[in-house]
DNA sequence: AGGGACTTTCTCATATTTCGAATGATGATA
DNA sequence: TATCATCATTCGAAATATGAGAAAGTCCCT
């Protein structure tokens, strides 16, 4: 039984008149015919005491309408909600970012893109952790890099690289790797999540296990720990920019710069019908850090590892 | 959008899980899936956020799924009242009938009738008026016969013969009929609405056409004359077996008996789907009315004719 | 008495729905 | 950590349902 022949019986129930309801739906009066015979069948009931040029509504067909009319109305206030869910992005979108991009890079535009969408409210939530955004009710993530094998769709958002990068504190101490192979003299900074480290050589790319002298749980423990000296790190241009433009840090090794990053990415839910909501964020975020984004500046030249060598 | 499509979808965002789902309608994976897909074309909006593995509400499904949740739950409160309609006679039966019969052969029934059903109410409206049965709103009408071209349903309740007759006094006075033609001699009374008597004569139909000496507007009144001895008119033998059988009106004419008669009948609207208070009602009136009537006894021998010639 | 409008039935062409098998992906289990 | 079972989706083919058009029967109105 379909929502359309409800309505359809309604409108037959209101005119007493078959053709004229059909020619309102768009029905040949045999189609009309048609449908309201079947409904009846389905139904097993009289709903019309039929002439042959009109109807009248049994009690089955009053109790029917009585009904069918409160149902479809709120069918259509369903969709018209559906409707309004659709057209403007409103409601809670749920953010899931990683900690310091979030707080750095997402959270300071959040005034201006509330001022665009007033009735959308902002849940984002920070964590280094791996979300499962579908299973724990997220709208959208932001991510370093799309998950290689996942079925999330990701957008991109714009560049990203990432760098190897130390303290001119640690550099001084330590001296400055030339190649991946030297790493094994070095201390090396990160996260549980990530122990291999790879790089553009000049023959392709190399891989690097990397063995930690101190791992963190989260970016910000590895940019800590960097800033302090304590070693070396990868880390994305997004989040430690500031401090190579300022020399408090520097990168190196940039004759082999770190392979398979480059993006930062929004990544949500797939399906053919995208909210508007998400869209209309990605949409925000991709203004704000369309090519280049601002933290895009040329890190090897701000402050030229030969002065430190 | 089907009803079926909209329970289905409550059932799978219950069970969070298609195929499962789709097993308990009875669907394929593939079915549900596609029947899941097309609902959410058909609204252009996500209603599930999808793992290949399971399914989660979207906020579009969140909102979908209350509205469908309280429209599903109308009609299947509609379903269930429509079911009670049709399982059990209820409500109110409305009847037509002429005015005589429905006095002297409906109504002393209705008490009986009314044990069986305490929850149906009668409505009987006696006129020897032709209604519209379905204009009215009727569920059905007692008749003597039923309308010859009419799209009406017709049952057959029981036999129901006419007779011409008279009053004793009336035939002393003005002599016995013997045949159709000698009525032009004779005082007829009858209803506007029956100007002509046929009759079955030894060579086939003979059509009389009645030039009233009196006529009234009901059968209750040619009833009245015809005791009063103002003249011959033709009676149903349900209206006049106790004054045949006690001798206060005698039939006469016995050779010619009246033609095209002989039932009565239930008419009611036509469909496929006949409520269970009009086949109810008929059910039982044919009991009571079955081979033969009460009224059915042989009225040419209740008073013979011979006697009063 | 006649014309127009209505409902219904029939047949046939077209959409839609369904299933079965194959594919890709995930979680549980050993 | 690897295997297995389960899940959602896609594709093609068959089954089903839906629709228009023509014709018939009925009834109202002029």
């Amino acid at each position: 039984m379909r929502l359309e022949d409800l309505r359809f019986f309604t409108r037959v129930a209101a005119l007493g008149n078959l053709s004229a309801a059909g020619r309102e739906f768009g029905l040949s009066p045999s189609a009309a015919s048609s449908r309201l015979t079947s409904l009846e069948r389905e139904l097993a009931v009289q709903l019309f005491a039929r002439t042959t040029r009109s109807l009248v509504l049994t009690e089955a067909g009053q109790v029917l309408l009585d009904h069918a009319g409160i149902a479809l109305a709120q069918m259509d206030a369903a969709f018209e909600q559906l409707e309004a869910v659709n057209a403007a992005p409103s409601g809670v979108l749920r953010i899931s970012s990683n900690m310091f991009f979030g707080r750095k890079h997402v959270l300071p535009h959040l005034g201006e893109f509330r001022e665009f969408y007033p009735d959308l409210r902002i849940a984002i939530d920070c964590t280094d952790r791996i979300v499962d955004i579908i299973g724990e009710g997220y709208d959208m993530a932001i991510r370093g890099a799309p998950m290689p094998d996942s079925s999330l769709m990701a957008r991109r958002l714009g560049s990203d690289q990432r760098v190897l990068c130390a303290s001119p504190a640690y550099i001084e101490r330590k001296g400055q790797p030339r190649s991946p192979s030297d790493l094994i003299n070095h201390d090396c900074i990160g996260v549980e999540a990530m122990p291999i480290w790879y790089f553009d050589g000049p023959d392709g790319e190399i891989v690097h296990r990397v063995a930690y002298s101190i791992h963190g749980d989260s970016g910000d423990f590895s940019y800590d720990a960097t800033l302090h000296g304590l070693g070396l790190s990868v880390k994305s241009i997004s989040h430690v920019w500031e401090e190579l433009r300022d020399g408090r840090l520097v990168s190196v090794m940039n004759d082999y710069p770190i392979a398979r990053t480059g993006d930062i990415c929004a990544v949500y839910p797939p399906g053919k019908y995208t909210s508007p909501k998400v869209s209309a964020f990605i949409d925000f975020l991709q203004s704000k850090y369309g090519r280049p984004p601002y933290w895009d500046t040329d890190y090897r030249i701000s402050v030229p590892v030969s002065d430190l060598d």
